[in-house]
DNA sequence: ATGGCTGAGCTACTCAGA
């Protein structure tokens, strides 16, 4: 089964580069973030007739989350954490894979930048929020999967050059201290644990030639609970369509299980 | 290098992104 997530700064903007990459990688699910629409303009129809059910999570201009999937998905819930500023950052549902329910938790984590102002304070809010949260659901169901947009750079290798990020809200150790909270509950980042030493971005700034001179970062991650990771056979970051006509500034990740 | 570029909403320009 292939999952893969990708941020695409708007879905409307982006309905060719998806239609042509779903084509072509065939996930079974898509966690996109950043679709920046409302339900009612989601595109349904569209992906309906690529073979695909939207679940839609949207916002007007910002924010929005969204699963496509081939498979049912169960227990859809919009209110993961309780969002002060109601924002559309977390979709999450259940998918049955042999007799068991696994969570799909489907998350677009605020950048917080900059940070000596109230976004920064969101940021760390929200990611408190959100790991009480899995405290929570741990206790009822310990196969989850999480991915998404964590706007969270994890390591010195994570970012092309780490000294300029220490100051910024994707890469400053209290930050880095929630993600690792989150992973020391029982979870791995899939990606690092098959790339011990690689050093792979998933977003490159669309300005300063980013993209060209890969002064990239890895901020787009899978989690999976200790349970999910025996199932894992790989992960891939997928950097062609960031190459593309068009593209968004991130790139899809794409984790393969059973 | 707090600029650079892109998208939404709207129809001139701001807000947000990371």
């Amino acid at each position: 089964m292939r999952i893969i997530s990708w941020n695409v700064n708007s879905v409307r903007a982006r309905l060719d580069n998806i239609l042509n990459y779903i084509k072509s990688r065939k996930p079974d699910i898509l966690f996109l973030q950043e679709i920046k629409a409302q339900n009612q303009d989601f595109p349904e129809e569209v992906f309906k007739e690529a073979g695909y059910t939207s679940y839609v999570f949207g916002q007007k201009s910002y924010n929005g989350v969204a699963f496509l999937s081939k498979i049912e998905i169960l227990n859809i819930n919009y209110d993961f954490i309780k969002d002060k500023l109601n924002q559309a950052r977390i979709i999450s549902g259940d998918i049955k894979i042999k007799k068991n329910l696994v969570k799909l938790i489907n998350i677009y984590v605020p950048n917080g930048n900059p940070i000596d102002t109230e976004k920064f304070q969101y940021k760390k809010r929200w990611l408190d929020l959100f790991n009480k949260k899995i405290d929570e659901i741990l206790k009822k169901n310990s196969n989850i999967i999480i991915s998404g947009d964590f706007n969270i750079i994890p390591e010195e290798i994570d970012v092309y050059d780490s000294k300029r990020y220490e100051n910024d809200a994707l890469f400053k150790l209290e930050i880095r201290k929630k993600f690792r909270e989150l992973i020391n509950k029982g979870f791995t980042d899939v990606y690092r644990y098959i790339n011990k030493k690689k050093e792979e971005y998933t977003f490159w700034d669309y300005f300063a030639g980013s993209w060209p001179k890969n002064h990239g970062m890895r901020i787009d991650h899978f989690l999976v609970s200790n349970n999910i990771l025996p199932i894992v056979k790989n992960i891939n970051i997928n950097k062609k369509p960031r190459g593309e006509l068009k593209p968004s500034d991130h790139t899809p990740i794409e984790l393969e299980i059973i």
